[in-house]
DNA sequence: CGGCGTGTTGACTTCGATCAACCAATGTGG
DNA sequence: CCACATTGGTTGATCGAAGTCAACACGCCG
């Protein structure tokens, strides 16, 4: 039966989640390693993941087992308390890890929310503490790409900290920028899959004050923007707004 | 010669840096070691080093190669950028490690003072990494170590990004008092180490600012507070104070 | 003692929040 | 396919919390 053969061997490419050839190893793997090496993180990821825009990933206080490498899409993750604020605390696109902050307390202590349809790749949290005792490479790697998000996380605190309105919107864009850039795709041009409350939450403000800020780009030249679809066009304006000293 | 043996007792007993008899082995490293494995957390320990009030730890740019664990006296980080802007990213205590955030590029990232005389244990990391991947419990506990890290800048974030002036000065003198507590000092009643600027700086405020809300909650009977000295006097008045919702 | 760090308090300003109206895009059911 | 609802975004007017500028007080150390 030919068509069950088909069936099945798609079924197999499916199921058979293999980082020996996904195209964003370098992304979220370390560079370097063996053919053997690599083949042995297949055997790391458990599973794949398709989530529709919108869809949790992770709830807080979820259990955790496991992190997630984002093959496609696009997320963001929250912190809520209980009187209703929330602070969106980063938005996570292709090649970057997801859940790294359950490791603590063996509970998620924020929501991963898919902002597009995504998949992800499951990496069971023992799995890759395993491996990485073994592959001295992918223990490094993984260290590094925590104290990486240590880093990212004070570049945020610095932003909330001691920036105005213009230049945290300013730092948010030419970031997207950058990291779409590394992905390959244009630096200057690209769709918010965000809305203006959520990168308002991300960066302190309320969302009139980044719908404002945006028009105000706009008028000076610096971006063209209708919607989400946001069109660079000075990069180098908005690095000097950026660095503008406060008063 | 009885007198150069007792020098020397004390010498070896300074040089030594020994986990195996450190009381703060709780508060860095994980609980349930055998003892052989607690005797090769010595191997790990490479040195100590007292720094004076006012000294760096190390400076953002430097290489980086070790993780230091705090056994006496309290510190600051803080990262700079060039047009003069500054964030104290966090205050550290006994027990806590400084310089997670060189992992990341091999370089520090951030800047670590010294606000008293304090000394530290220097783990070289690439100790710490060969020994956590013999060593499960080590491994396991490190990680947690870090991804704690992750969710305290959640928590930062969430501060910066949410709250009103007040509302961040209650955060941080709880969450001081809690720290206290653990190491075994009065929850009530410290001494701040930092200055009123560094306070402003690590909540985004000015120091005008932090100064009128430390008299406002005087005038109120939350604490009492003179200089750095602070007493808390209605510890649920602050959470409250904490939970109101903006506006 | 005088000078400098640090902290407090007051008067005034300003940036971003708030409140509110309106518009554009998207989606849904008849 | 259109009528309508809903969600997201823009813009204006006003308000208020925190920043700024400035004067002064307090301790600490050489």
């Amino acid at each position: 039966m030919p068509q069950n053969n088909a069936a099945k061997k798609i079924t197999l490419e499916v199921v058979k989640t293999a980082c020996s050839n996904c195209n964003l190893r370098e992304l979220c793997m370390p560079l370097g390693l063996s053919r053997q090496e690599i083949e042995r993180l297949d055997e790391m990821v458990s599973s794949r993941r398709r989530l529709r825009r919108g869809e949790h990933l992770y709830r807080a206080g979820e259990h955790f087992d496991a992190i997630y490498a984002i093959r496609s899409g696009f997320f963001k993750t929250d912190v809520l308390i209980e009187d209703g604020r929330d602070q969106v605390t980063g938005f996570q696109m292709t090649g970057e890890l997801l859940g790294l902050d359950g490791i603590s307390t063996e509970a998620h202590s924020c929501n991963a929310v898919a902002l597009e349809d995504s998949e992800v790749c499951v990496i069971p949290f023992s799995h890759l503490e395993g491996l990485s005792r073994e592959i001295r490479t992918l223990q490094h790697h993984f260290h590094k790409v925590m104290s990486r998000e240590i880093v990212r996380d004070h570049g945020v605190m610095m932003l909330l900290g001691t920036m105005r309105a213009e230049e945290r919107l300013a730092a948010f864009l030419l970031n997207l920028s950058q990291r779409f850039t590394a992905r390959g795709y244009s630096p200057a041009e690209f769709y918010l899959r965000m809305t203006r409350d959520e990168i308002g939450s991300y960066l302190g403000l309320k969302l009139e004050t980044v719908s404002r800020a945006f028009s105000r780009f706009q008028e000076e030249g610096l971006i063209a923007v209708q919607q989400k679809y946001v069109r660079i066009l000075d990069t180098d304006g908005l690095k000097k707004l950026m660095s503008h000293q406060r008063g």
